[in-house]
DNA sequence: TATAAAATATGAGATATCTCACATTATTGT
DNA sequence: ACAATAATGTGAGATATCTCATATTTTATA
């Protein structure tokens, strides 16, 4: 993790507003904070410095099993908060985030703003509001992965992360945030090939026949 | 859904502090609403009028799939909170509650109170507290569902549920909260008995190995 | 640029879990 | 008290998904 000082600082919080979260004036207390690709920026079960509000980047959000096994709770993008929970109960540990891309991060210090930031009402509506979400947002993935076979919800997973009708995951972090193993992926990759919905191309997937995966996508909701 | 009145229902209000929930006084703008068992108090995909601070009885959060799945997302048990969602944003639509038990609510009319709520920060802060605390707890079991068989998850639940080393949960019930079908976890419950963990007793099951529960459910956290 | 580490790929065999059909109790409403 | 409804229980066969072993290719790093 490096500071960011100077010019790049402050090129990076006159870019992203983020005053609006907050009922006072919080950009003179800001670091800016960049990761780079694969580097942690909340170690499992931690306990976060720093509030972050993600400006620009991709993390990972997962968790570690007993048995080693990984699920991959979430892929997290800018803008974002992190650290929220830690910051509401200082005794809760973090969630591991992992930062997949160069990330940049306005850093707030918790244990300087904490009882200022629980006192302010335009940041809690706030946070409300976006922990509300998010559990919208999980809850909904985690039954629809329960109730569904594989095939149906990486059909909606491909329409959702392909470009211009390319994908190019990676296989080792896609199995994980949709709960099946790397060989499973691999077998219902093939089948969709054969079926002459996808064409292997490169390091990745041509759609071929879209509205087949519509279909299958369509059984969920 | 049954309005209680006088002296039922202040002797509720009286019972159950929810002043504490907020900046001001509320108590004279609540009503007191009683479903009985089975009785939906949000039907799904419906726009709830009310903010319930359940204080008596138990019930089930859940969601219906395209396909008829049920998936049980959670037992709700006062004291709690429903409707906070829906609250915060207006367009949201809730998911299904039902009553598991006669269950008592105080009833606070979203219309007239959104705007002092949303401004409330006793209320807000309570509210951020609550909403991740409860991500906490279905992103743990979810994770958990896809990453560990039932028979592990089962052994956990028998042990948080069961009282005085008696099982009776309703397996129609628990097959949706736990992810499986009817079918797969009667095998299960069977195969339990035939290790010699449980034994079937009237309309439940009696803990025999206690031990051996803790060390299945033990591989999981 | 050589070497290590990560990601991709695939086969074979196992198992966790599902579907469906059907019979038997409980429970509940009238 | 009786019919309707919900819950329980079980068999047989299917399938969705997993484990493990192993080989290849790509990417990262000293």
């Amino acid at each position: 993790m490096k500071v960011l000082t100077n010019i790049l600082r402050n090129s990076y919080i006159e870019q992203y507003p983020i005053n609006q979260f907050f009922s006072f004036d919080i950009i003179t207390y800001l670091t800016v904070h960049q990761f780079e690709k694969g580097e942690f920026i909340f170690k499992e079960r931690s306990h976060p410095e720093y509030l972050y509000y993600m400006v620009e980047g991709k993390a990972k959000l997962y968790v570690t099993h007993k048995n080693g096994k990984v699920s991959l709770i979430d892929f997290i993008t800018s803008p974002c908060f992190m650290g929220e929970m830690e910051l509401l109960d200082s005794v809760r540990v973090s969630k591991g985030i992992q930062a997949v891309t160069k990330t940049i991060c306005l850093a707030i210090p918790i244990l300087q703003f904490r009882k200022r930031l629980l006192t302010d009402v335009i940041f809690l509506r706030e946070l409300c509001m976006l922990l509300s979400d998010k559990e919208m947002k999980v809850t909904a993935k985690y039954t629809q992965n329960q109730v569904y076979p594989l095939e149906n919800r990486l059909a909606a997973f491909i329409l959702l992360s392909s470009d211009q009708g390319f994908y190019k995951e990676k296989h080792t972090e896609i199995c994980e945030f949709l709960g099946v193993s790397y060989r499973h992926l691999l077998y219902t990759f093939a089948a969709f090939c054969e079926a002459g919905i996808l064409v292997k191309h490169n390091r990745g997937y041509l759609i071929q026949n879209k509205d087949k995966l519509l279909t299958l996508s369509e059984e969920i909701l």
